[in-house]
DNA sequence: TTTGAAATATGCAAAAT
DNA sequence: ATTTTGCATATTTCAAA
């Protein structure tokens, strides 16, 4: 499941993590290969599931999105929502579901435009589980590229 | 801070936060308008602060640090990592933090390559706060596109 | 916002290392 | 076996309407 990642790959996987608009030839003068090259790694790359997509990051607050909370779940046996995540399809306010060891089964974040919608989102997931929810200030480290090391 | 989105504008952006490589030329298709007013739409979401970055995602077990946790910190008071997220700027292992209301002041993504780093992180952690911490066991829901609701 | 022409970038096949 | 070269196609950008 897992393949060798030399020097030429990580270049690669580190100039589109940090922006993944940048062209062929754009990479190709950056890692010193041809853009021919950079097009065949990157489609191994992206064939062997290293690179599982391309996305545009929105600020939900730019968007009139400015409740943002992280909802811990404990939730009720066979209606959990990690094994059901379909049970969430008609909740586009909720962004990311992590499952998690331990005694909280999962963490919900969820992006809303008030505080009224994020009450009606928790009752809605107060329905599958125990909920325990706090809002998100501000994300001094918003996400960071997976380097070679 | 805010701008007005029009049917044109949401509908680049649904488009570049599912595959953010999408030529201009393919999203002035999509959004039957042309390629040059596709791309001056896109700058000024760019400019607006609407669209803050590009990222190719990648998958951590498939580059060899299968080890994934959600640390919460309550931090000892002025060494805060929220309020000196650089603390951490030595540790590529963090790939994320949020500050959250509540005791637990924020909750850092950590991803390792073995439980033997994670727990050497968690050392390292210990220095700012009383640390928390839950394995991912699995991400039903990675992400979510922002939607125009 | 669109059109059209110039500059760039991409993809394929063949050759080279 | 992988990488590069060269050429044909496609895309991006800029100017003008």
């Amino acid at each position: 499941m897992s393949i060798e990642l030399d020097s030429v790959d990580w270049a690669l996987l580190e100039a589109l993590q940090e922006d993944a608009r940048l062209s062929y030839n754009e990479l190709a003068r950056r890692v010193h290969v041809s853009p021919p090259t950079v097009a065949q790694r990157v489609r191994r790359l992206e064939n062997a599931g290293v690179i599982t997509g391309y996305r545009a990051t929105v600020d939900p607050t730019a968007v009139g999105r400015p409740v943002i909370a992280l909802v811990r779940m404990k939730c009720y046996g066979p209606r959990c929502i990690t094994v059901h995540p379909e049970l969430l399809d008609d909740c586009p306010e909720v962004v990311e579901v992590v499952r998690l060891t331990g005694d909280i089964c999962s963490v919900v974040k969820v992006v809303t435009t008030s505080i009224s919608e994020l009450e009606r989102l928790l009752v809605r997931l107060g329905g599958y589980g125990e909920t325990s929810s706090a809002m998100v200030l501000s994300t001094p480290i918003p996400w960071r590229p997976v380097q070679a090391g």
